[in-house]
DNA sequence: TTTTGATATTTAACATGTTAAATAGTTTTT
DNA sequence: AAAAACTATTTAACATGTTAAATATCAAAA
């Protein structure tokens, strides 16, 4: 038998997601940068240079996707893009200052919200929450 | 300071249902439809008619996407669309015969696929994060 | 070395997400 | 009843998701 919609794995992660995204979209809109966006220079701020199929990977975005994102936040100046010596396929790209500079912007009112929904949620249960994401994701390797 | 890229709630969900939907889509694909599609006709096959606003509601599609998705499904007589007489401004979707045909025909190879991440994941972690996920859902509504 | 195969990125095409605005119909106010 | 406010759906515009194919480059095999 079908699940009902209700309590449906897929459809609830989605809901959640979209319950916790909701809370965050303003600011960024404030800030004139989507949420994939923001992904995508929140991994740079993490670690650059990376190159694309490394910063695909870990900002969860689809390489055709990357392509159009990274265009647009070089054409911002937000990032930069440079190629690899050694191997003409590849593109390396990194933060540059102003994307730093959006980072410490954004960092303070990110944060506040990070901790209302862990507030309001339950620290315990927002560390088990991470946890079974985690075990579900593991999945995909094995 | 900003959260690690790794232990971020929405980037979790959002990599959490990734790692499912992939089991999923082939299936899908198979038969024709998109994730979004197949989530309007389980929705309707649970219930039907529904307006369009319900509808929406119940499988977390934005207006303008529904609006789009029911002429492509109705074009394909997988649903079936009329209005409400007492009030012009509404649309009441049904499930058409060919829709609990595919409906019919998918639920087998869903079910499967549930069970088997249910089974990997194990049930009681599987009931416990479907609550957790319910909690966060609900802090919307308060 | 030339061919073959594999890899990284981009392009293409179409569906959906997202916000804002338009349209049409309904309800409430005055 | 006419105006104003509200509601349901659609349209518009642009970004992203998704799959497949195209490009360019590198690595391995013959």
């Amino acid at each position: 038998m079908l699940q009902s919609t209700r309590r449906s794995l897929p459809m609830s992660l989605l809901r959640a997601r979209e319950v916790v995204m909701a809370q965050f979209r303003p600011i960024l809109a404030q800030h004139g940068v989507s949420e994939q966006q923001w992904r995508v220079i929140r991994v740079l701020g993490e670690q650059s240079p990376l190159d694309a199929t490394e910063l695909a990977e870990r900002a969860s975005i689809l390489a055709p996707s990357l392509t159009r994102i990274i265009k647009a936040l070089e054409e911002r100046k937000l990032i930069t893009r440079g190629k690899v010596d050694g191997d003409g396929r590849r593109v390396m790209l990194a933060i540059a200052p102003k994307g730093q500079v959006l980072i410490s912007e954004v960092a303070p009112e990110s944060s506040a919200i990070y901790d209302e929904v862990q507030r309001r949620i339950g620290h315990e249960r927002y560390e088990q929450l991470l946890d079974l994401l985690e075990g579900l994701i593991d999945l995909e390797k094995k």
